[in-house]
DNA sequence: CACCTTGTTGTACGATTGTACAACAGCGTG
DNA sequence: CACGCTGTTGTACAATCGTACAACAAGGTG
């Protein structure tokens, strides 16, 4: 049968060593997959460590317990969301306008829409009430979030010598944009992704001055 | 030693029967509880039990497992969730502009904003992609919360002789109201209920034509 | 008062959980 | 080539899980 590939050894080597590093973030990453798939309940030690690849005692060796991993899983996946949307806002150009506008548009888009990506995102929300730890970085990620859309619409308030409220704007663009982000993740079936971008670029309509969602229905061009 | 109250009896009867029916709903009750505390990991039938205070076995005799005893309380926190709205719209008189600002009030108050509720609604988030039932009864409690909208926000194009893209509106609130709701019970530090009103009834300010929320702030009276 | 239906209890079972730990082995160092 | 550090394996452990089931007893019926 199938020898390995290189000339010498007799047997390939039972296992491949990695950089501590390296092993963590492949067992964090096991560890979304495993989420997304099966939830919180059906993710267990020895799950993750099938879907990575190892023995289930190595997640004992790189993070101090199931908790750990998870919270880690939290704080890798909100820092990953951040330099996607950041990565939009970097190719969108210099006007204010257009970066939000690119911001929305990429919110209705893989791979920031996403059902595997919600099924990770709400059982982190099912943690953090009762975990601490869970708890400090949903409350950074939030508000990183929240900091970045209240500056954009700052930044068009000012442009446009209109005065808006940023803090309470953000406020809403960021519960519309989570609200039908999580609304169409868990049923597609109620309402397509461009409707959704529809309306989240309509209440950006209202917000600037040119209508509102759905009043009038605007012939404006959508990414 | 305090005997019994009534007077035959040598000793009280280990337990009380009840009603399948009522016996069914404090299950469902117990449920609700220890997932609102405890999230779904933490849920198991023992612990139901405790709560309930019946033995472990019970649930079994009620419902076909667990899962279907989590399935019947998504209904029920479900329907519940409906009568409460349907009740505030019932107080709200005629005027459909009046009942949709008592529609977005009602969701930023208890019973509605409430942490509990939303660690019991989450619950059955993550349930939603993997369980057929559970994806049902969603798909259910959701079309009807947003038919209820689009019919008050189509009753207010009419009165007012406006066009309105309903189905677009209800969906934009929904999903705000939704967010917000969330993004609240999950961390109460990050805004005040009522800046999260103000968002909503914003909202509403714009689709009527008030204005836009945040900008130009309004003097409206809210509530 | 005896009977019978059935709501209820308590327990036992196998499966699965998170974690701890001793033994193994890859691989850089000398 | 031998040594030693440590990433990795595999297993054992106690605890807990969902479920099944035999036995008990409450309370209406005759």
């Amino acid at each position: 049968m199938a020898r390995g590939a290189a000339a010498r050894p007799v047997s390939r080597p039972k296992y491949t060593r990695d950089l501590p590093e390296e092993r963590r973030r492949k067992l964090i990453e096991a560890a979304m997959r495993c989420l997304a798939e099966r939830g919180l309940a059906g993710t267990s030690v020895r799950e993750i460590a099938v879907r990575a690849d190892v023995s289930p005692g190595l997640v004992g060796h790189h993070f101090a317990g199931k908790e750990d991993l998870v919270a880690q899983t939290y704080d890798y996946v909100g820092t990953n969301f951040g330099k996607i949307l950041d990565d939009v806002l970097e190719t969108a150009g210099d006007d204010p306008e257009d970066r939000l506008r690119a911001f929305v548009d990429a919110s209705f888009r893989p791979p920031i829409l996403d059902s595997d990506l919600l099924a990770v995102w709400i059982t982190f929300w099912s943690l953090v009430r009762t975990d601490a730890r869970i708890h400090t970085i949903h409350r950074g990620i939030y508000a990183d979030y929240r900091r970045r859309l209240e500056s954009l619409i700052a930044a068009i308030a000012e442009r446009r010598r209109i005065v808006i409220e940023a803090r309470l704007a953000a406020l809403s663009l960021t519960a519309m944009l989570d609200g039908l982000w999580l609304e169409w993740c868990l049923d597609p079936s109620a309402f397509t992704a461009e409707e959704a971008c529809r309306a989240a670029q309509g209440w950006v309509d209202g917000l600037i001055g040119e209508g509102f969602p759905g009043r009038l229905p605007g012939r404006r061009k959508t990414a």
